[in-house]
DNA sequence: AAACTGGTTTCATTATTTGAAACTTCGTTT
DNA sequence: AAACGAAGTTTCAAATAATGAAACCAGTTT
């Protein structure tokens, strides 16, 4: 529970406006003191401060705060320039037309994996509802194989930081069953989740890395047992590659235009 | 350009974080050093806080600083709870499938339009790429309704903040040209864009307002010159009235569910 | 009316930010 | 190869801002 914060002011604060959007919902000043590890005015001004920023919003009618509407604004730009979603969307779409089952991008944050983008084999595509989405890298096939390619000394701080919650009775549980699985992936190149998140979904997963070798996210197909079983998943691994390797080579060659800054433009 | 920043150290570094994710590509510490009010040390310190924050995202091979993850993570949070996209989206849904044209919804972020949502009648909803972007408040339809109904020193203060660039010939270029109009849309109700931002391009706008006559946001019917005219636009009038007051009632008895922390969850 | 709860302000102390200058790379020029 | 210069990084004393115990205020409850 307790967060290495550091960085601060400047980290304190964003420390602050983590803990307001881990609530998901509007939030008094009081619940949140009673969690925080800051004294009274210190709290308030850092909510004071964020509010006046917009990086909070203040509901004067129920007296709560939620994450701001700025956050909004700087997350497009976020996804935008940072993410892979931009250039991988057409990768997906395609990987998921071929392979009828759900399709994650992820990409790590802090040590957690965040979802970026999704395609649901079946339903539309829905919003924002799932892109920004966080889970546990220790248990997922896209959080795993992201592991298994960092390098070492990145690799050890992302597990030293895991809480190795029990979610299924495959959940790798400790460090060093983690460190062994992640080895297994890093001689395949792809990673499996066996359930170990949630009972009755499996899902293969693949890194999508730079020229250089760095981990630039992961994509991942995934299933129920009802519907198929590791074999069968393990059949969409060349796809998943192929897909993987384009992603890999639109990023790469993604060079930034050149203008400088835009005008705010109709959408 | 120069921006009243205040709110001490954080303040100064959400400013850095605005100014990289205004370059609308990924940013060079020396480039950014150029346009900034901070000398060169305050500034290396700010991008290296905020990188290590996650806020900012470091490329190391081309060098260069881009919107972080993380605020990805607190846009989800932020989309879902404190915005009207959530609570507005089956409605939205349902206008523009009545009108068959481009739906938008849109809240204030400090003096410009924030995009919340959107629907384009014919094409599939795109994501991000839309909610997020940002507009003038004082020539575009949702703006102006959003500013007619502000109190009068809120209103006032985002007024006095507006550029009034012109964008056509219809634009409203002074701060009493735009309070005239605004008035109006007090009496009316409701307001057009009369081909202000884009030749062409035509709206009308609701606003969305509490039982305590807060702005909570403003819906809008978009259309061109071509297909249709300010008089049939008006023809939406009531449709749209009852898209907002629909919206306005279920933003009102959203009483936000009484768990705790949530755990993270597969998407 | 007294006690309480939740929120806000004060102010002396403490710790952090600040930025001119100096320094280190590293790629380019003489 | 030495000298240069541009881009990025570190130092350190002075200036500034953050801190939090305590006090305060405004509604509510006892």
């Amino acid at each position: 529970m307790a967060r290495v914060t550091g960085d601060g002011t400047v980290g304190k604060a964003l420390e602050v406006l983590d803990q307001v959007a881990a609530f998901g919902r509007p939030v008094r000043f009081s619940e949140l003191l009673a969690q925080s590890s800051f004294p009274k005015p210190t709290l308030y001004r850092f909510v004071q401060t964020l509010t006046s920023q917009q990086m909070l919003a203040y509901d004067p009618d129920r007296q709560t705060y939620s994450p701001g509407v700025r956050l909004v604004r700087l997350a497009h730009a976020a996804w935008d320039q940072t993410t892979l979603a931009p250039v991988a969307r057409r990768h997906i779409d395609a990987l998921s037309k071929t392979v009828g089952e759900t399709v994650h991008l992820a990409q790590l944050d802090h040590a957690q994996v965040l979802y970026i983008d999704k395609r649901n084999a079946n339903q539309p595509v829905e919003m924002y509802s799932q892109a920004g989405k966080v889970g546990p890298a220790y248990c997922t096939g896209v959080g795993k194989v992201m592991l298994a390619f960092l390098d070492d000394s990145s690799a050890e701080a992302v597990i030293n930081q895991q809480s190795f919650h029990v979610f299924t009775e495959n959940t790798l549980d400790t460090a060093d069953a983690l460190r062994a699985e992640l080895s297994d992936i890093r001689e395949n190149g792809y990673g499996f989740d066996r359930e170990e998140h949630e009972p009755g979904i499996i899902c293969v997963a693949m890194p999508i890395l730079s020229d250089t070798g760095r981990v630039l996210g992961a994509l991942s197909v995934t299933s129920t047992t009802s519907r198929t079983n590791l074999a069968g998943l393990e059949g969409f691994v060349p796809v998943l590659q192929a897909t993987a390797e384009k992603i890999r080579r639109d990023a790469q060659s993604w060079s930034f235009p050149d203008y400088a800054a835009q005008e705010t433009t109709r959408i």
